[in-house]
RNA sequence: GUGGGCGUAGCGUAGUGGUUAACGCGUCAGGUUGUGGCCCUGAAGAUCGAGGGUUCAAAUCCCUCCGUCCACCCCA
């Protein structure tokens, strides 16, 4: 099959059998930000490639090589986006809801971009479900985000999550931590595994979630960013604790936490599903990031928020055989034969829909048997059979599906409240 | 971007050098007069991911590319 065309790497198509889940998920979404005073708002596709850039940060590996960029015919640096966050806080400064009543609560769900090696659960375009709270530094957002966050999986009907929570602190702390690490790793350096050699000078905090047991054992006499957080930080954590704690969501502090993108500050978090040895398992993630909107030109304010890959959301929704529901049966499949037997198919098939019961006609000219075990393989409740006959007498043979033999003449014109008498 | 596994009809699989590539599901058509589910019969559907090479002979061996999956990396 090839020399047919496909879906460019790492893309896909959502054939209609995979709907239901994006359903359940749009739904989701919907009702938990409705509950939390949410409101929605969508960027473009495309941004201008410097407030990724700046925002995310041109030292990340999302700028550095994995963003999509081009220019266009008038020469403007463009990039599909890579996530949300920062065009969202460009959305926030451009239309100045810094000066609505602030926090300022939204939501996107929105296809994002990453040039990156295709995996299961990493795609090169993919959804998110986005969350983001502008205006308001106080940890019992962060509390409230992770709570949303955490009622959105609840709600889908997903179990068996886990909330690893952590914090970073700010950046002045974060940097002397670094230092720290560094100095206790820089003599055990010939101990550690060749990747995490590497690691030691690009990204030390990586060294932490190391897989290799000669690196695990290392770790243990490594300094944790969590048990010496500046007096500040430390507060806000608490904070966040507390907020989760009163609101009933369950969390683990992970120590370890360290991954997420660079501009975070005091909290950070991530979903994964329990007892998962995948490495793209983590199906959500946030945290604070109180200095990205200044970053972008505008003055400093406080900011948190998640995102939640769909893709892997629906990956675990399929592992835990979640019960979905179903597209619906149509109501009447409408069987007929003949010139005169089609028009008046037509004709109940408008006469059905207007009256809001779901129809499908059967293909002229296939045999009834054809045609009737279509209607059967479609779930329909009831055939409406119209054929030379029953055109000429005006009438059409009303058949209940879900039984044998029985069906009865109703003349047309009425078929659609006959089928409101029998369905309610 | 690095390393590795895999790639046979729409889907799931069999076949690992030798006649027209097999099976299940699905699709289509039939099983006497215009009627479904079960059953039966038949048909269509595959340049064996693509291109090149080795060989008298390649789905099967080799190379390249594409795709997918796993690890690394990164991250949702």
């Amino acid at each position: 099959m090839s020399g047919r065309f496909q879906t460019p790497r790492g893309t896909e198509d959502i054939l209609p059998e995979e709907q239901p889940y994006w359903r359940a998920i749009h739904d989701a979404a919907g009702e938990v930000t409705r509950l939390f005073g949410y409101e929605r708002l969508d960027t473009p596709t495309f941004e201008d490639a410097a407030l990724f850039e700046k925002g995310t940060g041109d030292t990340t590996d999302i700028v550095e090589k994995e963003m999509y960029s081009f220019q266009d015919q008038g020469g403007e640096a463009l990039s599909l986006i890579p996530e949300a966050t920062p065009a969202i806080c460009r959305a926030y400064l451009e239309h100045g809801l810094a000066s609505r009543p602030q926090p300022v609560r939204l939501f996107t769900i929105a296809r994002m971009f990453r040039y990156n090696r295709p995996q299961l659960g990493r795609l090169r375009q993919f959804n998110q479900f986005d969350c983001e709270v502008l205006g308001s530094g106080t940890a019992l957002v962060d509390a409230e985000l992770i709570e949303l966050h955490w009622r959105f999986y609840e709600r889908l009907g997903l179990e068996n999550l886990e909330i690893r929570l952590g914090s970073i602190d700010d950046l002045e702390a974060r940097r002397a931590y670094l230092d720290r690490l560094r100095d206790y790793y820089l003599p055990l350096r010939d101990q550690l595994s060749e990747d995490s050699q590497r690691r030691l000078d690009r990204n030390p905090l990586r060294l932490l979630d190391s897989n290799d047991p000669r690196d695990q054992e290392l770790r243990e006499g490594a300094p944790t960013m969590i048990d010496d957080l500046s007096p500040e930080a430390a507060e806000h954590f608490e904070g966040v604790k507390d907020g989760l704690t009163a609101a009933g969501v369950p969390f683990v502090v992970d120590p370890l936490l360290v991954r997420g993108l660079d501009y975070y500050n005091r909290t950070v978090w991530e979903i994964v599903p329990k007892g998962d040895g995948r490495q793209q398992s983590s199906i959500g993630a946030g945290g604070r990031y109180d200095g990205l909107i200044e970053t972008i030109g505008g003055k400093p304010t406080p900011a948190s928020g998640f995102a939640t890959g769909l893709e892997r959301v629906i990956i675990e929704m399929k592992r835990q055989e979640l019960p979905l529901r179903d597209a619906g049966a149509p109501d009447a499949f409408v069987v007929h034969a003949g010139a005169e037997g089609g028009r008046a198919a037509v004709r109940a098939g408008a006469e059905l829909r207007g009256a809001g019961f779901v129809t499908l006609l059967g293909e002229s000219g296939r045999s009834f048997k054809a045609q009737m075990r279509r209607a059967n393989g479609s779930g329909a409740r009831f055939a409406i059979i119209i054929g030379e006959d029953e055109a000429a007498r005006g009438v059409a043979a009303l058949k209940d599906l879900r039984e044998q033999g029985d069906q009865e003449d109703v003349p047309l014109g009425e078929i659609a409240a006959r089928l409101g008498q029998e369905l309610r």
